[in-house]
DNA sequence: AAGTTTGTTAAAAATTTATTTAACGTTACG
DNA sequence: CGTAACGTTAAATAAATTTTTAACAAACTT
């Protein structure tokens, strides 16, 4: 192989690493581990891998790597494919981003609506308790009335998250926002 | 006081208390501390707080609450407030959950869209270097051209997340998922 | 069926992050 | 001015998370 290949092949890894960088920077946001981050950001690149070419291109121990793939499957980042004659497990990454937006997001927020909501409903129900309690003093009834009405509001807010996650999920934000928009 | 008017009190507080598990709980996912995330549920229920009545309420250091606030002010989720008289800050929750939810979420995607929009117009910059250069083999540019047109196909995700941003903090998406969806 | 290869689970070590204690600067008030 | 109140910064401690080493279980190979 001759010099220059050799400086041209190193030049294109360069550039993959600067993408990898950022693409492992931001999804620490996303609630992964780092080594997660590191690992969906190198599969990025790749067709296929396995766990043992995980454990080589990222320098990391395989219980690592095993963990790390589990959690990206978790968030439809990585999914598990078949490969004929090799014993080994092979994954490849989700490289549509749109997908892993609405699988990481739709996910997130259905389970803050899902336990805020059964808070709320559980806290109302207290509330009307001691609103409709006769010994209760009116400065304590209306207390619980401006709470009940505080988290009444709030619903709003609730079920309008719901609304966009199902605007994501059934791809009808794309009708507002298409995807092309600015190009 | 009576018993049952202390009775009523105590169920009130509990109710709260309710709903500032499940906030607090769901606030960790977005990537603030517990104290800020007690807090912040703490404060959804009061009218102003000093940094004083905070370590009060939730029993914890005063630098704690220092930089917890400071945090929450930086997602605009807490604001400070004047209040004559009295030396000490004051502080207010903000109640209103659409503004929350905007800040945040613009505030995060667009840091995401700004790092890795920059990274890919770089490594872009590379790959072109590598394509041009007359002495690669058909191989190494065909690698390079791969690898610059996934980068260029993901741009069109970047731009639609620019585009939710700004529908979003023009207040635009409430045209197509309105506020009061299933009310 | 014994021995490998592969992947996972469990306990330990290491790293990181969060919180507190202590010291410092600043500002208001006597 | 000096003293006290308030808030922040810095260093140290504590807690939680991440990663690794080591042991284990399952499945294929011979």
């Amino acid at each position: 192989m001759s010099e220059s290949t050799e400086r041209s092949r190193i030049k294109i890894e360069e550039a993959k690493d600067k993408v990898i960088g950022a693409i492992s920077e931001t999804m620490d946001l996303y609630g992964v581990t780092p080594a997660a981050a590191n690992l969906y950001a190198t599969m990025y690149f790749k067709e296929q891998m396995t766990l043992d070419e995980m454990r080589t291109e990222l320098g990391m121990s395989k219980p690592s790597m095993s963990t790390s793939v589990r959690k990206l499957q978790e968030i439809e980042m990585v999914k598990k494919t078949f490969t004929r004659g090799s014993r080994k497990h092979t994954y490849i990454a989700e490289k549509n981003f749109f997908r892993s937006f609405m699988v990481f997001y739709c996910q997130m927020w259905e389970r803050e609506v899902k336990l805020n909501m059964e808070a709320i409903e559980e806290a109302q129900e207290d509330l009307i308790n001691v609103i409709k309690d006769s010994s209760s003093t009116p400065e304590i009834v209306a207390e619980a009335k401006q709470c009940y009405d505080q988290l009444e509001e709030s619903k709003t807010y609730y079920h309008w998250v719901e609304d966009l996650v199902l605007s994501i999920r059934s791809g009808k934000i794309f009708e507002f926002i298409p995807k092309n928009g600015q190009k």
